[in-house]
DNA sequence: AACTGACCTTT
DNA sequence: AAGGTCAGT
């Protein structure tokens, strides 16, 4: 029900933020990922779902664009804290293509049909809070252009990529969102956690309404993620063993003061935090590292993943010594130490522009600008990195291995009552 | 404390 | 093999 509410169609009610592209790249920052809720649907066009909205972004050379879809009958109320959606009808055309994108909830479509909401407040104040929403997930106020001049000074293999990847970013998103989606991250292909990511949010999250065919859902409710018989339904829709791990992690949170307990997270200290994450079923130290980073204002905190690890070994001769089988915890401790050494205190910051950096799909970039440059110096500073591992602790709350605070140790935790 | 495989599915 | 995590040694 209320599958079908209509999103009004993008027409000439763009907003504007200003905002230069070496600020923010929306198609790297949006597709290299941190979120998985975003698509380009139109060239040079990202819709997504965020803060219980549908947005449609875009970019010129020196602004943001931006666009709220409003529904024109919706129900489905935003689950955000704030509720107050000042959704005014414009246009209110007949719900035509029900193009079922979804086959789960088919209905017969109703005449959407209902208390029109009276503007019971004026719109006016809305956009400002838009575009502060939009400032706070971009986090716009950290001067990206600064850091670029800052890490490149320090370390010529970014100095070599800087130009090529700008304006990538880190977002600021939920932290349930984010927690949620990176489990599903874990020994997985990108391509296929856009997918299981879209279907979680289409099987447990409230409707927003339907634009071009495609139905727009917000992200779960813990509550939604922790019900019974969630293990099952995901285990259908394909998320294989990572099932059990996001329904005990809700309940988890649930029995531990819920969403609260997650935002709390932001004034803790990293390690406190990333500690406190990893006692979370399917939660290890690199998905700790990735929430903390991405949702948490840890921005020193950088996830070691397999990517990371090669640009290690290749950039920066991290092989020195022993090079473990796989990833572990030691490992990912040490280039934590590492990174934050030689790019300082947003390390994680730059972490992710070297992995934007690598993937695939944007291999293309870089020839561009591999061209232009010059291609004959290639091993040149791979020396000893060895060094760096002493005076690491420098920074603080830097390493995320101290803190022997409290055990609180559930992950295993069957069916703790 | 640090390592080694198994593990759901899909590219 | 994929942006790991878990349990056992």
């Amino acid at each position: 029900m209320a599958e079908h509410a209509l999103l009004l169609p993008v027409g000439n009610m763009w907003r504007y933020l200003a905002c230069a592209k070496s600020e923010l790249r929306l198609d790297l920052t949006l597709a290299c990922g941190q979120s998985f809720r975003w698509r380009e649907t139109a060239e040079g066009h990202w819709t997504g779902v965020m803060g219980g909205r549908v947005w449609t972004l875009s970019q010129t050379d020196e602004a943001l664009r931006y666009h709220v879809h409003r529904s024109s009958g919706g129900r489905g109320e935003p689950a955000g804290p704030r509720e107050r959606r000042a959704g005014v009808p414009l246009h209110t055309e007949g719900s035509s293509g029900g193009s079922s994108a979804g086959a789960v909830n088919e209905e017969e479509e109703e005449e959407e049909e209902e208390e029109d909401d009276e503007e019971e407040e004026p719109v006016t104040e809305d956009t400002d809070e838009e575009a502060e929403m939009l400032r706070d997930y971009f986090q716009l106020n950290v001067s990206l252009g600064d850091l670029y001049q800052q890490w490149g000074a320090a370390d010529p293999h970014f100095q070599r990529i800087a130009a090529s990847f700008p304006g990538v970013r880190v977002l600021r998103q939920d932290p349930t969102e984010c927690l949620f989606s990176i489990i599903c991250t874990a020994n997985n292909h990108i391509s296929r956690i856009h997918g299981m990511v879209d279907r979680l949010c289409q099987a447990l999250g409230a409707p927003l309404g339907t634009l071009d065919g495609t139905s727009y859902h917000d992200f779960p409710s813990l509550s939604a993620l922790a019900g019974g018989g969630v293990e099952a339904r995901l285990r259908d829709l394909g998320f294989g063993y990572r099932a059990p791990f996001l329904q005990r992690s809700a309940a988890q949170i649930l029995a531990a003061d819920g969403p609260r307990w997650l935002e709390g997270l932001r004034a803790a200290p990293y390690a406190e935090a990333h500690e406190a994450l990893c006692a979370l079923p399917g939660v290890g130290a690199k998905v700790a590292n990735c929430v903390c980073l991405m949702s948490l204002d840890k921005a020193e905190a950088v996830p070691v993943d397999t990517h990371v690890w090669q640009i290690a070994k290749r950039d920066y001769g991290y092989t020195a010594g022993k090079a473990p089988k796989s990833i572990t915890n030691k490992l990912q401790r040490d280039l934590g130490v590492f990174f934050r050494t030689l790019w300082g205190p947003r390390a994680g910051w730059a972490q992710s522009v070297r992995f934007c950096a690598e993937l695939k799909k944007f291999q293309p970039l870089r020839e561009t600008a591999q061209l232009k440059k010059e291609d004959e110096d290639e091993d040149e500073d791979k020396k000893e990195v060895t060094v760096a591992r002493e005076g690491a602790k420098a920074e603080g709350s830097g390493n995320a291995k101290g803190g022997r605070n409290k055990p609180a140790r559930h992950k295993k935790a069957k069916t703790s009552a």
